[in-house]
DNA sequence: CCCTTTTTCAACTGGATGGTTGAACAAAGG
DNA sequence: CCTTTGTTCAACCATCCAGTTGAAAAAGGG
């Protein structure tokens, strides 16, 4: 799984993780802070902030023993760019309402272009 | 993982079920003709579809033998509402940092010159 | 210097996931 | 009927992932 997209979409599919990103969103925070509601090992948070920070929705600096977490924007970016750009393509074609299911059983013609099928 | 939001996240975690979607956004398709470009097996283009459907982000009709594949908007605008809620929500947050940043002025010591004030 | 606080690393475990092959089911069509 | 076409089910395998516990590293403070 190379590619940065990947690694977004599957750090944000994790419900714990979402979470943390929900609470990253109103502030900065420690490991040791994000960890508090939880009742898993502080461990297994850290974990998390790992696979955040890999996909480049969170960085992390060092303020003494602390690390304090922020959520960076850029990376939600491209991902709501993926999403949005095929959820358009799909509503216009819905809009359309041509006759795209007849043309696929017969003719093997890919791209069928009835406009007035109704 | 039982919400929608992380099957969502995670089918699209998927470079292959990206693609999917993709050319789903194109047009309609059978799983034949979708399966098609790939050199995986007709079987696994399957369960890729079945990632899709329990995800809510695509739906299958019925055409005599086939089974066309058809994009569902919907969840897209789910994903995207989660996307940019957060966000927002950081980069107002960063746009108050820069105020701040600007008026150094802050908590007790009047006369902070502590970092490089360049 | 030890000691404390905060965070990470290492090794292990159970369960999900993506892939395979082979068989079965569903719906025409000879 | 039996065959052909399109798709799914079942069983299996390798790998990944989220969680655990225990030890170690990093940075200050007495």
């Amino acid at each position: 799984m190379a590619d940065q997209l990947s690694r977004a979409f599957a750090a944000l599919a994790d419900p714990t993780r979402r979470d943390l990103v929900a609470r990253l969103a109103v502030a900065d925070a420690t490991v040791g802070d994000l960890a508090a509601p939880y009742d898993v090992s502080l461990q297994a948070v850290s974990k998390h902030l790992k696979v955040l920070e890999e996909a480049g929705l969170v960085s992390r600096s060092r303020e003494a023993q602390r690390r304090p977490v922020h959520l960076e924007a850029e990376v939600f970016d491209l991902m709501t760019k993926w999403i949005e750009r095929y959820r358009r393509q799909a509503e216009e074609r819905f809009a359309r309402l041509d006759a795209v299911l007849d043309s696929l059983s017969e003719t093997g013609d890919p791209t069928a272009e009835e406009g007035t099928a109704s």
